[in-house]
DNA sequence: ATTAATACATAAGATTATTATGCATAAGAA
DNA sequence: TTCTTATGCATAATAATCTTATGTATTAAT
């Protein structure tokens, strides 16, 4: 999309949330997800989205399972108990960034 | 703040924001005013402020003009036309990804 | 038979930020 | 009066996060 300059950072936030809604996802599966949801809007990258599916692996946020479908590779990943308390974090910080920029861009902020 | 991450990408467009609503602004009255307006939840750092500032310039969003007062230096930034279109857009590309974000993190967005 | 879709992965490069440092003047506190 | 804080600019080193390009491999569709 145009403005994927802004997606900087929400990733990670996006991915838990995926997890958090459906128990168990694979890569794949959340790219296709993410574009239908957004209609189109917004594309994962796999350069993007692999390395962050490691990093959340690394840190314990999630943990992974390999299966073979079709004699093709998937590894599902699932949210652990840390990666939940995670998930509300971020979506928390989440709201609070999007308050605070509508703050920022509301015509009338300068007078409040 | 907490979620500094978020703000990856948005810095351009507040800077934009900010000098269409007041005439001209100098480096330092913008991180003061947007301490001001999200009450210390947003921290500009100058190190990512004054290369912006400097890209922006370079790119034909803004132009500068140099005063000294109480014998210190001001660099007044103002947008050009060129910057003001562009200050549009930015505001768009955000109204946008904030849409787009609630979307994916509206708990009830998988059965529509 | 070739292309598109599915499914993973990583490396090179770009962008954008944080942190640290530097210079300089003015105001306020100890 | 000396030290700290505030004002005002700037850049370099480092980190984080992304895009783009590339690679491998299987399956489905044209």
């Amino acid at each position: 999309m145009a403005n994927s300059k802004l997606y900087k950072g929400s990733l990670t936030t996006i991915i838990l949330k995926l997890l958090n809604e459906s128990d168990k996802m694979y890569g794949y599966e959340i790219t296709q997800k993410v574009k239908e949801i957004t209609k189109g809007e917004l594309k994962i990258t796999e350069g993007a989205l692999y390395p962050a599916l490691h990093k959340l692996e690394a840190d314990g946020l999630l943990e992974v399972e390999v299966q073979k479908v079709d004699n093709r590779l998937r590894k599902y990943y699932k949210l652990t108990e840390k990666g939940t308390t995670e998930t509300v974090n971020k979506l928390n910080e989440l709201q609070e960034y999007i308050k605070t920029m509508q703050i920022l861009v509301n015509p009338n902020f300068s007078l409040e």
